[in-house]
DNA sequence: AAAACTAGTTTGTCTAGGACAAAGTGTGTT
DNA sequence: AACACACTTTGTCCTAGACAAACTAGTTTT
């Protein structure tokens, strides 16, 4: 079926780089990266080296630096951008995040599920979020930005986490109906920075309605109504296009009730400089209002 | 900043229904249908209501149909032929699917969690997955294709089993380690088959490997690798779009070794005539391989 | 020194109509 | 039923130009 597992038409470096085609053609045209073969239709043929090189520059790019830089850089240059960047913003790393790194590395599901269970016993649910869970994701997110970490390391940590919150938040003993609202938004699949906010409340005895990933925002309005909600989370990951973030929240305010707040969290709001009124943001989840 | 609620960009018209900016152009000149407003700049501008047609369209393509027929379609023709395709393929419920379904619609969460854990202490684990979790799935599925259902209201759900199925999966014991990888393809966010095999699997002893939703096949690949996978499980729900499934699954069965073993699942797969050599299909979780 | 305004530049998304192969349909033959 | 054939339908890709929103840099005001 597929010729050469190497060639990339332009519908799938879309898919796998998220890079639009219209984009990925003006990009040629303007800045002669990148520039594929043709083949005898005269369509577009990428390279496997030309797909994981966009990859990267899709990744540097959603840490705000800018196309017009970035693509007139050789290799050469962009390893030792990367290097600088990564050596700046390093997250230090306690000995139990460095063990758990090295199981998800080694991909030791029993050992990651063990130290996990560790950290849990001797932190309590707060300790165990703020102090484990929430490095271990930022170091991981790194660890992969810097291609040190494959995919489907990090969907094992997503899954071992998960199941481990989940098992205990269904645990805690919730006095009060729900009232809060978890989502993020269309594109924003990580869905762990919901999970540690739902775990962090349950701990404290709040119940919320964590409604998952890419939730559309007619439906969030639709959840609000319907459970009358006073105050809906949304988290975006460094990962989310950055650009987005401050139009979508403006959508979402007008969207809702004024008396419904909403809060914000996650590596990818930090960045974003002023956010619409009405909209909160915590920068870390210990000074999360409770 | 967004004008008018009710104005769609093709590009939004595109996210929001799946459906590519070159295929809505060349609808519309084929087919006459949607034809968009255009705003001064001579861009197309899409109301909110062929927004939702062009969404229902989208859904009985991914049943199969073709789009020369159903664009051709007004109105009045698309809701007979939808109730037509309905009635034929519902499926029959039984008290507590019904029971369940109700609290779906009402969204009371807290009768949703105690009925399934009364089903689940009545069936076991086995019985619970194939009596209540699959029909339950099921039939949400079908109410949402025929707008009966929203979707804040179908991820409620998936939370809850989520959770549900999560905690109970915890407390399996299973002797051997991991020898099976479960995956869906990108594009697939529909993880709740992958649970149901997962806790299959973990009631009769057998640890799973989940990686969760949308893995790119290289990093299924690599996780094959790393594990010494015998056998990889991937599920298609019926919103997978149904002709590119078995172009995905060969080029799955080109990536791997031949002795790994290939099982897919779903109501996707249903409908697909033949799959390549070296995959096998399930058409039901009872008829699993154990 | 920080905030606000202005002019200039960068950047992504959208337009048109044509082209073609892969997938689907239907008919006749083994 | 299964296969081979011709015919039709359908999604994806092409080019080159246009423009507004976002960003940058320089200047002025608070």
């Amino acid at each position: 079926m597929v010729e050469n597992p190497d060639d990339f038409s332009i519908g799938m470096v879309e898919r796998d780089t998220g890079i639009g085609r219209d984009t990925l053609r003006v990009w040629e045209r303007r800045y002669g990266f990148p520039e594929p073969l043709r083949n005898d239709k005269g369509e577009r043929i990428y390279s496997e080296k030309q797909v994981r090189r966009l990859q990267r520059i899709r990744r540097l790019l959603d840490q705000g630096l800018r196309p017009g830089k970035l693509l007139a850089l050789n290799e050469q240059d962009l390893d030792n951008l990367e290097a600088d960047l990564y050596a700046e913003q390093a997250t230090p790393l306690n000995d139990s995040v460095a063990q758990l790194l090295e199981a998800i590395r080694q991909a030791d599901i029993y050992r990651l599920g063990t130290l996990l269970q560790q950290q849990y016993e001797q932190q309590g649910m707060r300790g165990f979020i703020l102090k484990t869970v929430a490095p271990l994701v930022k170091v991981t997110g790194e660890a992969w930005a810097q291609g040190q970490l494959q995919i489907f390391q990090e969907h094992i940590l997503s899954e071992q986490l998960r199941r481990f919150l989940k098992t205990q938040i269904a645990h805690q003993v919730t006095a009060k109906p729900a009232r809060i609202i978890l989502a993020t938004l269309p594109g924003e699949t990580h869905t762990l920075g919901l999970l540690m906010v739902e775990a962090m409340l349950a701990s404290q005895g709040v119940a919320a309605i964590n409604l998952g990933g890419e939730v559309p925002m007619d439906q969030i309005k639709n959840a609000v109504e319907q459970f009358e909600a006073e105050t809906l989370g949304i988290t975006f990951s460094a990962a989310y296009p950055y650009k987005h973030i401050r139009p979508h929240l403006n959508e979402l305010r007008d969207l809702l009730p004024t008396d419904v707040t909403i809060w914000t969290g996650g590596e990818g709001v930090h960045r974003v400089r002023k956010l619409p009124d009405g909209v909160m943001k915590f920068k870390t989840l210990d000074t999360m209002p409770l």
